[in-house]
DNA sequence: CGTGAAATTAATAGGGTTATTAAATTTATC
DNA sequence: GATAAATTTAATAACCCTATTAATTTCACG
């Protein structure tokens, strides 16, 4: 089997993450690891010592993928800066569609409180700051340039980021509630185009609320 | 002591309901609950039989406060539109704000493939087609007066769920991360303005995107 | 082909979990 | 105050879980 093949520190890893992103930490024994990987259930705690260490590991590169969906909020300055925006809430849409099951997953994380959860608010805490202070600034200009409406960039960020997450994790239930009457695989694409007009608009509306 | 006074049934599902809230059902024991109130192991089964009933039971309950909170989206047929449309999405946000774990505990219970999760899926169905109707019609007959844009109900209704049910969900997370640099004890004041704006832009924005 | 290192397994200690049962205690009622 | 019902507890069966240890197998390489 091509499987019996590989490093069985990667197939064991992988079948965590597998397992992990389905359920939770609590919920995922390493016996269960084992069992679906088809080895001792020592051999586990042979690579990765404990079931804390191992979803870590898990969690580290997932953790990875989703602060870097964060990133293209920088976006390329060559654009004009509403195309750019649509190319920021676009860009972190798709990427968030590769990893459909990440958003849930580290949000799950962010409830017990775990010493994670603290490293997880530190690297989230750095991350907007490093992104605010620029997207202020466009904001700023903009809005001088009369293109926009007044805006603090946290809302801003605040309303990409919490848009397109919801739509994922919302998604297995969402795709399950309208497909009785409506489209389902259209959903994540309605949702993207969505995301993408509330932001617009909210940028761009003049008339007073 | 006055609890001591109370019923013993009531003060093992108030507990319950406290920890089931806070961790999610694999990580809470029976044991713990009974440690947590001071009374027997033996008697959380007493009164609940299974782990799982006494979940349920919580489930059950937070399940429907949930569900009701989306009820004001009826609204009250006096007011304007618009004015309307605000008081949902505020009038949702507060009922939230009651129970602000809600919306994470429900959605936690989302992930695994329990029975519940398909009973759950079956009261969205029905309660959003209770919604829908209504609102298409009204978003029509506004659309038609050249007071909106066109606009599907199904989408607004997702709008609105999906922007206040996240300013919960990572209310935790945000409220730490901002804690450094901005406000605290406003994020949630702030994501409601922030929220109805959306809402309401998206629905009056007259310029193409 | 033999030897030592790496990978894998069997066995198990030590703990915690759910759920049940029988016994003890409290409470209500006559 | 006695007795029956309801409540509460102690004890325990039967599991599953993590982590470790020692033994076994596989593998690479001189």
């Amino acid at each position: 089997m091509a499987t019996e093949e590989k490093n069985m520190e990667e197939i064991i890893l992988q079948k965590a993450e597998e397992l992990f992103l389905e359920k939770d930490f609590a919920s995922v024994s390493t016996t269960q690891i084992a069992r679906e990987v088809g080895c001792n259930q020592a051999l586990v705690h042979y690579y990765f010592r404990t079931k804390e260490k191992l979803f870590s590991a898990v969690f580290e590169s997932k953790f990875k993928i989703f602060s870097e969906s964060l990133l293209p909020i920088f976006g390329k300055k060559e654009l004009p800066f509403m195309d750019r925006i649509k190319e920021v809430v676009a860009g972190h849409f798709d990427i968030l569609k590769v990893h459909p099951t990440i958003p849930r997953f580290i949000l799950n994380e962010l409830s017990g409180n775990s010493q994670r959860r603290k490293m997880l608010v530190e690297k989230f805490k750095s991350l907007s700051q490093q992104l605010y202070t620029d997207l202020q600034k466009e904001l700023d200009e903009e809005y001088a340039k009369g293109n926009i409406v007044e805006m603090r960039a946290i809302d801003l960020m605040l309303d990409i980021v919490l848009l397109n997450v919801s739509a994922f994790v919302t998604f297995p239930l969402a795709s399950e509630i309208f497909h009785h009457y409506s489209a389902v695989e259209n959903y994540l694409e309605s949702r993207k185009q969505e995301n993408i007009k509330l932001i617009i608009c909210r940028l761009i509306n003049r008339e007073s609320i």
